[in-house]
DNA sequence: CTAGGGTTAG
């Protein structure tokens, strides 16, 4: 199209590029309709906090929102639902609570996106709370409800309680997805039932994917169950022969039960279907910030830690060291990163690679999913190349 | 009559 873009043209672009992930194109899109003049409404902004929440972009999400209020745009039910999505996945569930709590219309979408962020932050009892809520008010949910208030009994050890919301589910005519079975299948898994997980799986009425053998095997670790193993790996090689990361959990798997000669088993096979693994990496974010700081004219990574004191994090805004922004970001519960990539405008940011350093060589536990890190792609999970290498 | 929009397991 020449120059005659529209608002309707601007923003099924950059719908269509956040909806497939490419987040940058569509921020960049969105600049660029700006600078042509055309004003954004409200079915534009969802596209574009929704492209902040996949980017883990908190400071552009915050920057959106306050264009939002400053252009009057409305705050309908869809664009209210996309910034709880937002701040719940750029680490503020208390400012996502408050959207929601703000809204004077919810359905089934809005309840779902605050208890499933309500969930990934650990607060159980409160995304059980609002779910409890919505059902007195007679919002039906549906399976996305449920993968969220399964996923919260999993990751509190509840598994009579997701036994009953799995029954719960079936009772509303709900038919469960394989993100529902996914979900029941790491409760038993991280429960220590590992032959119900087992039992639930073979009983399944759609065949299982590979994130659901992955997860029988990941917990297959902790248990003798070489049955179990053999049966997951071969349907897990079968569904992905093609991916790297079975290979190395299997790998590890073996390793960790001192089967070297599976091991060597598991590196033939991979080498044998051309299959390579690269070391994981993770980024953060912190060129923006780091820019704005320098504009206002402190070192950058002093600027990081100034700019980035929310209300919840006071004592962050003392913190005069690599380490400690580190610490700050809970980079430092991190399992994942080998490697810490820091994205863009390096150059403004040379004690980045401090941070790298030091997470990389130093810490190796699990991420707690609180602050303001793209902890969705931290949980990732997957990389366990250290050990397999 | 009126294009373009939100939530998803390991």
């Amino acid at each position: 199209m020449a120059a005659d873009k529209n608002l309707v043209a601007w923003s099924a672009m950059i719908g269509g590029y956040s909806r497939v992930g490419m987040v940058n194109e569509a921020l960049g899109l969105f600049r660029e309709m700006q600078a042509a003049g055309v004003e954004p409404d409200e079915v534009t902004m969802v596209s574009v906090i929704s492209a902040c929440a996949k980017a883990g972009a908190l400071d552009l999400g915050r920057w959106v929102h306050a264009y939002i209020d400053r252009k009057a745009i409305t705050v309908d039910l869809e664009l209210s639902t996309a910034l709880i999505d937002m701040y719940a996945k750029c680490g503020l569930i208390e400012r996502a609570r408050r959207v929601f709590d703000a809204m004077v219309e919810r359905d089934t979408k809005a309840w779902s996106a605050l208890i499933v962020g309500l969930a990934k932050h650990g607060l159980v009892e409160d995304a059980l709370d609002y779910f409890s809520r919505m059902l007195e008010l007679k919002v039906r949910p549906n399976n996305v409800t449920f993968i969220g208030v399964l996923s919260a009994c999993a990751h509190s050890g509840l598994v009579d309680d997701g036994r009953r919301y799995w029954s719960t589910m079936q009772n509303l005519g709900i038919i469960p997805s394989m993100e529902n079975y996914g979900c029941m299948v790491d409760l038993l898994c991280r429960s220590g039932l590992l032959d119900d997980a087992y039992s639930f799986v073979i009983g399944m009425p759609i065949s299982p994917n590979s994130v659901i053998w992955r997860t029988l095997l990941a917990a297959s670790k902790s248990s003798n169950r070489i049955d179990i193993v053999e049966s997951a790996s071969k349907k897990l090689l079968e569904l992905e022969p093609l991916n790297p990361e079975n290979y190395v959990l299997l790998s590890n798997l073996y390793a960790s039960k001192s089967q070297w000669d599976r091991v060597s088993c598991m590196r033939k096979k991979m080498k044998d279907s051309n299959v390579t693994a690269v070391a994981g990496c993770s980024s953060i974010e912190i060129n923006d910030i780091a820019d704005r700081v320098r504009r206002a004219g402190h070192k950058p990574w002093t600027a990081a830690v100034l700019h980035d004191v929310g209300e919840e994090e006071k004592e962050v805004a003392l913190c005069e060291h690599s380490e400690r922004l580190a610490i700050a970001y809970g980079l430092l519960k991190t399992k994942a990163p080998h490697v810490i990539r820091v994205v863009k405008n390096l150059r403004f940011c040379p004690d980045c690679h401090e941070v790298a350093k030091i997470i990389s060589k130093s810490y190796n536990r699990e991420i707690i999913v609180r602050d303001r890190v793209r902890f969705h792609k931290f949980t990732g999970g997957s990389c366990s190349c250290k050990d397999f290498w």
